[in-house]
DNA sequence: GTATACTCTGAAAACGCTTTCAGAAAACGC
DNA sequence: GCGTTTTCTGAAAGCGTTTTCAGAGTATAC
């Protein structure tokens, strides 16, 4: 028989079911009516041969990759894994590959060659931090489909962007410190360097002092570059240089971890001595202790979203040029505030309930 | 000039050097030597058009698409990043891209055909319950590098399976809780059913018991899926159901967080009325409160040896059919020791040495 | 019954690379 | 100097699909 050891191709397909090679592309793409005998023919020949298209020669012979390319700078953080689930799992229904590329050696080594591209995606998403300007011109210029994450383009280039209401959220928070619990005296750990969340959450800080009338300090001002590590140091700094603080705003959940941890380890006390918020609401916020005041940023449906806009960009449509999703106070009990009510309620039926 | 608008190809660039596309596909890759003057051409011609090799022809010429298929069940918990990041940096490091697949969906929608396999990888890293024995079959038969992570082949199939010190880590775990906190009814809560690092840390458990002669009791075991919201529930039906126990082996840290916000939600105090643990050690479990006693297990590590082994299968050479990491006893206060001593000297210096 | 319109089909031309093959040029051995 | 290697190079043949094009039937309109 022509039984080779190779896998199958169309052609063997073709000839199995007595037809041209087109028609079994036909039945596999749907593209074009074929007559329902045929059709069965060639389906049955494919499912005996175990039939799979390569994939390569359809990308070639189409010129569609039916893949979207991730970059970002690093995979890190409790913030990474439910964004990558939006993504995935949107990618998935609209029925595309998922390619990840993060950047975290590429940068060091510039001359490696960014696989990811035009050629080998058909879109891609792009997280803060990964490419640099000219990099995103370029890929502008050639009219590819790009979609940014948490990062406003370059004047120049409208890019679309997906990105979250960080200064309303982190103002929210301000707010909340002075007006409730009377904090004065609010750290502000930044994110990494050139991070635009970073940067929208200072701004939000900043006006919600304003609005109160209190000065800023710029002594209160330090890095957590949203890494638990990076916070944890630099509250112990600050502790160690004597500098006066009520609250921080850790900038992000994982940096808050660590605030808390060099809060605990230098004796002062959460709430109490000092209030401490973050920022994104990740899975592990609610489980410190005291559990975390934050926003809660959708993360998970940017991820979504941004696939979405792709998409459309793919598809040659509009998409929209920014994309800001709201973000919610979480008030838990780092803040100041008592254990919520309905839980503590619900704590007290149940205990009442089951003890006997 | 020659300026269409389509992006440059290979004989683009060797029109503009004046040499052969052979040429130029020689000094891409660096397969033959090439006359420095030409190449040098070549690779000036290159620069100035921007030329960027199309994946899909290099892969249908080559037959090597360069990339490994990563399948997992689906994209949750905090186990997921680390290794994500280390399968991502390795993948890197021996220069292959990553496709990322996972299946929450495909299962419910089987037709959904994987895109993932044999024609768009050059081979699959499959972490358990991702695909079924016909699958992995299929794929063994064909030879195609696969590698599995914390799943053992079906029998007759030997391939490569790295995984971690499941039993031992475990065992470790209940003997410290039965040898050094004196607890004698430990309850288990399971991972998610089928899933073999749950199996082999019930293992464990169970010849922890026997070894101390503590009978086993069905009662203490229940289900906690790995997931926060699982044990959350299970925990506060044992309560219900009036259990008694005096300690909690959460099957993974997860799991453990669950299980802290029930006993808390109840009113019980960790450790002193149940001590809790948890397994893996991700990055928040320090931060759990009390700090949880868990097991660390190298998940980086196991996603980089993983692709170092399902390169050698790429390779054609032989891999290794079981890679099992050591796993570590994490003591930490959940368990019902005292802080870490070393965390707590350093507490008390740093505070002498700062509080003025 | 013929002209016109559809519907379906196969041949063949891409798609943009890698790789084989054989030849030209240069280097070497004696 | 004249064969014999060795080194480099270009022509051309794939790789396995999709897609265009034109043609063969078949249905529809009159």
């Amino acid at each position: 028989m022509h039984s080779k050891n190779h896998p199958p191709t169309i052609a063997d397909v073709a000839e199995h079911a007595r037809v041209s090679i087109a028609t079994v592309s036909r039945v596999l793409n749907g593209t074009v009516p074929v007559q329902a005998e045929k059709a069965e023919r060639v389906r049955l020949a494919m499912d005996e041969l175990q039939f799979v298209p390569r994939t390569a020669a359809r990308v070639l012979a189409s010129k569609r990759t039916h893949t979207i390319g991730l970059i970002l700078p690093e995979i890190s953080g409790a913030f990474f894994s439910p964004m990558l689930r939006g993504i995935e799992a949107q990618a998935h229904t609209i029925d595309y590959d998922l390619l990840i590329h993060s950047m975290h050696a590429t940068l060091s080594n510039p001359h490696h060659s960014s696989p990811l591209g035009e050629h080998n995606t058909d879109g891609l998403l792009v997280f803060t931090n990964s490419l640099d300007e000219s990099q995103l011109a370029r890929l502008h210029k050639l009219n590819f489909p790009v979609v940014l994450l948490h990062q406003t383009p370059p004047d120049s280039l409208n890019i679309p962007v997906i990105t979250i209401e960080n200064k309303d959220g982190a103002a929210m928070l301000i707010n909340h410190l002075i007006e409730i619990h009377e904090r004065r005296r609010i750290v502000f750990l930044q994110g990494p360097q050139g991070h635009e969340d970073s940067h929208w959450r200072e701004r939000g800080y900043r006006e919600a002092l304003e609005a109160h009338q209190i000065p800023f300090d710029a002594a209160l001002i330090a890095s957590g570059g949203f890494d638990d590590e990076e916070a944890f140091t630099s509250i112990q700094q600050m502790l160690l240089d004597g500098i006066d603080f009520d609250a921080v705003f850790a900038g992000d959940d994982d940096a808050a971890a660590g605030v808390f941890r060099a809060l605990k380890l230098a004796g002062r006390l959460i709430p109490q001595d000092v209030a401490v918020v973050g920022f994104d609401d990740v899975p592990f916020a609610r489980y410190l202790a005291p559990a975390l005041t934050t926003v809660r940023a959708p993360i998970e449906e940017v991820g979504r979203e941004a696939v979405r806009q792709v998409k459309h960009l793919m598809d040659g449509e509009q998409a929209q040029a920014l994309t800001l999703m709201r973000t919610e106070l979480v008030i838990r009990e780092s803040c100041g505030c008592p254990p919520a009510s309905s839980e503590s309620i619900q704590s007290v039926e149940f205990l009442s309930s089951t003890r006997r």
